[in-house]
DNA sequence: AATGAATGAGACTTCATTCAT
DNA sequence: AATGAATGAAGTCTCATTCAT
């Protein structure tokens, strides 16, 4: 049923606006960087008028902040799904293995947005809440096949290695990232 | 006689100028990151003329790749002398421990700015370059005692646990630093 | 209540803004040059403030450009009312002395916005489409009394005469001017 | 004779360096307009220091006079040359023609510089000098085949056809220009 | 409820000129 | 005599935010 014009649910012709803004802020973000996170190019990237970014939001720190909180839920739930889908503790380090070599090293995207976001909870407690969750999660996640002091040590070498193959130039030989795991689980 | 610095006459020969901005640069990224390291603003640190900005440097990328040129060589000499220090495997070992516990972990300006510099570098292959040589030097430090491929996972797990344990509001167990390193040099 | 125009609150709409600017903009030209046209200037001979410039404008090279079309527009639809009021061949070549006496010699904001015009299609394609225009439709005019060969050669000495007129110091007798057309139109 | 170091005559070090930089000037007009004529970009052009730019001269603008001083000298002296080449009237309107869709029209340097000399005098006074005197030269040349009154017209001809064929993006009939000469000098 | 017009602050950069050497 | 270091003014443009409609 169409919401009659002038009722109050009327207001809800457009539900999805907000979430458009929020994917395409992570959109610009991640073409631009977080300097480049402006009111105009997020409003012309979620094809809305400019007005409707401060309808919306109270202003643009809310919608990278809003932006980032979405960021984190989508990469914790990935990483939740490939360990979940372990069968048993070998399977779950080939998981963490993907993880590093298909995950963040193999998405540009997912790359920057990481080190957008590990740059903002460096500096601003408020977005170490984010961090902070998403490593909460992720630890969650691998003490089903880990003990919890093991557990961190694998999500520490997770982001170490990923950022090590991402920001060196030199080649490096993949099965050094197993080796890693055996290591560092035994 | 030598003008006093800062007065009118002295302001003309200042050969140290162009370090100073530098240095200031360093210092207002670390403060307010590099979306807030204006002409403006660093000028003002380093206690020097706008105009003076744009003289010394073709642009404000110039100043900031200087800047970080100048960090990561600051960075790897400690590293190094950190290795260089130690007599044994085992004084090494704890050498890595005192990196991740002292000086990323314990030095807020060396975490914001590392992170900062690993932003740029994931979308800009400039900044790879810097990154990658900073990489090149801490292993080359590290392979002082441990094997080639050792000093890669050592270089991981030191970035890794630095990363988790600044960004991450739980906390840890500084024991904890030490079995990871012992188990990945095992 | 209309609000009074110039107060705070009638500054919101403005519809006319944009026309005024672009008058201004012509004003500044014929005042200063091209190289003096600079938004401040612009701005403040509208009585808009600076913002308003970018805002209207995608750069000063559209305000430009929309002056010159006006420029270019206006003089055209001058010359054509003059074409247009001769009733026989003596009195076209009477307009068109009357224009070469009148409007170009005789008014010095028109005789600098020209030259900054032909300056710029000098060196730019695009403004030459402007004054290609231009041309176009002076010819038009000259040709419901000249044939088209004529008509060109009537529209160059008009050119010709009136610049030498312009920027020479020494005096010259107008009789010569009629003469000319004369001999053009023979 | 070298000069002894520290002599009077010392100073003679470069004596085209002046020169130099005037040419470069007009080179720089020629490029970017006078707008674009910077002390920066013309010592650059010139292969001089930028201090050297104040030092030879009071300011931008004794060098930009004196650029269009000789810019005038030399058109004079090409008209006059063609001119005086002439051995008869028939020839003489030749050399007339030949100037137009040689000298003007066939080359975009001069056509550039032309024009902005124009746009100059038309603003300033100090400039119609040099346009006056440019004109004065190319009457006097004219008179030698043509009475002073045709001179004139001949002048303002070869100017406003010039302009039309450079500004203009229809083609032209070449045959066009003889047609007008030939009727102006009738 | 929703938006586009509007603006002051501040970004980077170029410039002519001054001045100590 | 000659020059490079230096600077304040001013250039264009982007921005977050406000507000009348």
């Amino acid at each position: 049923m169409t919401p009659e014009p002038g009722s109050r649910r009327g207001r809800r012709n457009d539900p999805d606006r907000r979430d458009r803004i929020i994917d395409a802020c992570l959109d610009v973000i991640a073409e631009s960087g977080v300097a480049g996170a402006s009111h105009r190019r997020i409003a012309e990237a979620a094809g809305v008028p400019l007005g409707s970014m401060t309808y919306h939001f109270a202003g643009i720190d809310e919608v990278l902040r809003e932006a980032f909180t979405r960021f984190g839920t989508e990469i914790s739930e990935r990483f939740e799904t490939r360990m979940a889908a372990a069968s048993d503790l070998e399977s779950a380090r080939e998981a963490v293995v993907a993880i590093i070599l298909s995950d963040v090293y193999g998405d540009p995207r997912e790359l920057v947005l990481s080190h957008e976001l590990y740059t903002l909870a460096a500096r601003d407690p408020a977005y170490r809440e984010l961090t902070s969750a998403w490593m909460r999660r992720s630890r969650d996640a691998l003490e089903k096949w880990f003990d919890p002091e093991t557990a961190h040590m694998v999500d520490a070498i997770i982001t170490g290695v990923s950022i090590h193959r991402a920001l060196d130039v030199t080649d490096r030989d993949p099965a050094e990232v197993a080796l890693a795991v055996a290591r560092i689980t035994a």
